[in-house]
DNA sequence: TTTT
DNA sequence: TTTT
C-alpha cells in the first residue's frame, strides 16, 4: 500500500549487551531489547505506581548494528527510530507463533544518550558476563570510527556519515 | 524508569470495522488492525516487491474510542499515534504467550485521514457483514458530534475537544 | 554534537501549488507551505475557536522534489516528515532576519494523503492561475511514474522506490 | 481544520538557562534554546562538517515550565515534542517581523536526557552568570519534587505524574 | 494561502 | 483483514 507510516520511537536502556550475528551474507545484525517506563500515581489510593514494558529490537543495518556493537551495552540509554514488524514462527509443537520487533533497516536511526564512558570505545571494556560470544565481536571492530552519538542509517560500508550532498547548498540561490 | 519514551506512529488502512468492547467499569474500548506496507523493488530480479505489516490497536480512551466506534470502518485510513505494549497471558495448554499491541491511551491521537464518505456518520451504512455484535454498537451513538477528523486525547466525557486553557494566550505579553 | 535529533511531522493542507526552482546544479527544489490548525472551545464563552499555523516547506531532495511537482496541487492533504531550519538573510534596509523553514532532504518522508484524484496525474488539470511557469513543469513529467502515495528521500535519480538490500532477509536465519 | 498533525520532535542541548517569566494570570512559562546538529563528509573534498540549528521553545505549560526552571540548566540535553508556530510582530519601525518557535503547551513532552548532576536539585547550583532574574526563580521552588526524567504534559497543578485512570486496566477483562 |  |  502506497501512503503508509510505519514508526516507532522509543527512548530507554538496554536490557542486556547487543547479540551480534552474521547473516549467510556476511552482514551484521544486532539484537537487544529496551526497557521504556511509565510512572503515575493511582487515583484511588493515591500510591505510585510503575510499568516497564520490553521492546525488542533488532539491527538489520549494516552500519547501525556495528555501531550497536561497539558502542552499546547493557544500560546504555538510546534514542531508537524504527519500524513495527510482526514475524511469524512456528513452536515446537507445530503451532503458529508470533513475535513483534522493533526493526532499523532504512530510514532508521540511533542515538546513543549514553555518556561515552557506559559505552565500550575499547576492546578492554569490562565483561558483564553476558555470555555473548566474545570472538566473534572482537574480530571487526578494531578500525576507528570517531563518529560517536548520532547515526542515521547511512551506508551498509564503513562510513556512518551521512555524506550529504555538495551540490545541495543550505542557502537558496534564486532568493 | 523515569525519562523514557515511547512512541508509535501509524499512517494506514483499517482491515475490519473497529470491534467496541465495555469494561467492567462500562468504559468503551476499541479494537481493531491497521494494515502499513512498504514497496520495493529487487535489486537483482528488477522485480516489485511489497510487504504489508499488520499492527493490533487497542483504544484504551473513552472518547478516542467512541470516535472509532462513530467514525471508523473497514478500510478507513487513519493517522494513529500511541505506544507499544506486550501483553502476556496464557495459551490452552497453559504455556506462556505474548501479544504486542499499539495502545491508544493518554497522550494518544488518531486523525481520520479517510473522507468522510469512507466513515459512517449515521447509523444507515451498509454492514458488510463482518460479524460484529451489532446490537452493541447502535446502542449509544445516537447524539450528534460534529468534531470530524482530528481528536487528541481528551477527556473521557463527551467533548472530544482539547478545552484549551484560556489563560493561556497564543502572544507572550512581555515581548 | 554528536547524537542529536530535528524533526518536524506535519499533516495539512498546501496553500498553494508547489513551486519548483532549479539550482544551479540543475538539481529540483519545491517550495509550498503548509496549513495546520487546532480547534478548541472557550473555557468561559463556551465559543468554538480555531488556530491555524502555517509552516513553509522546502524539498531539497530531487526525488521527492519531482513527486511534489507531479503530485501535489493547491489544498493537497500531505503527511510531511523533515527537519527545522532557520537560515538568517539580509532585509533591504540591511538588517538580518530569519526565516525558519521545515526542509526535506535526506531522511525526509513525503506521504500523500489526498485522493488521486486532488493530484494532477496529467497535465490536463485545471490552472488555476498560480503564476507557476508552466513551460517547465510540463517539461519533464511525462515520463510514467507509477509509484503513487508515499516516498521514503530516496536516491536522487529516477526511481523514487527504495531500492531495499535483497541480501537482508525478512526472516532470520538463525532463529 | 480537523485532521492535521503538528509536531516537533528535538534531542539537543540548552543554549542557556531557561528564562521563566510570569503571564499576568501568574503562569510560569520557560524560553530557552536548544542546539541539534549535524555532521557529513564532503563529498569531494572529503572533510568534515558540521551544522549547528537553534530552536526557540517556549514552555506554554505550567506544569513542565517549573521542570524546566528547577531542573534545566544551560547544556542540559533534553528531548522535547512540542509544536511548531510563527508568531507576527513589529519591529521599531513598524514593519511586520515573524518569529518561528517551537511550543510546549499540550501533548507537550520534555525528557531530561542529561545526568541530574547537570540540572540543579537544590538551589545551590553555580551561577553561570546568565542575567537571569534570580529573585523571580527562587520564588516558588522550594517545595521538593523528586519527579525527575520524563514528563508529560500534566495537569496544571503541582503533580507532574499522568494520573492514569485505575478504571482501566492494563488487562482487559474479556480476552 | 489550505481544509473541515 | 486493508489499501494502491
Amino acid at each position: 500500500m502506497a501512503g503508509s507510516l510505519n514508526k516507532v520511537c522509543l527512548i530507554g536502556n538496554l536490557g542486556q549487551d547487543p547479540e551480534i550475528r552474521r547473516t549467510q551474507g556476511g552482514n551484521a545484525v544486532a539484537n537487544f531489547s529496551v526497557a521504556t517506563s511509565e510512572s503515575w500515581r493511582d487515583r484511588n489510593t493515591g500510591e505510585k505506581k510503575e510499568k516497564t514494558d520490553w521492546h525488542n529490537v533488532v539491527v538489520w543495518n549494516e552500519g547501525l548494528a556495528k555501531v550497536c556493537e561497539q558502542y552499546l551495552r547493557k544500560g546504555s540509554k538510546v534514542y531508537i527510530e524504527g519500524k513495527l514488524q510482526t514475524r511469524k514462527w512456528q513452536d515446537q509443537g507445530g503451532a503458529d507463533r508470533y513475535t513483534t520487533e522493533v526493526i532499523l533497516q532504512f530510514d532508521a536511526k540511533l542515538i546513543m544518550l549514553s555518556g561515552r564512558e557506559d559505552s565500550a570505545g575499547d576492546s578492554r571494556r569490562d565483561d558483564r558476563g553476558s555470555g555473548r560470544d566474545e570472538g566473534q565481536r572482537r574480530g571487526g571492530n578494531t578500525r576507528g570510527n570517531d563518529n560517536s552519538g548520532g547515526y542515521g542509517g547511512g551506508g551498509s560500508g564503513g562510513n556512518f556519515s551521512r555524506d550529504l550532498d555538495d551540490d545541495i547548498p543550505f542557502e537558496m540561490p534564486w532568493r
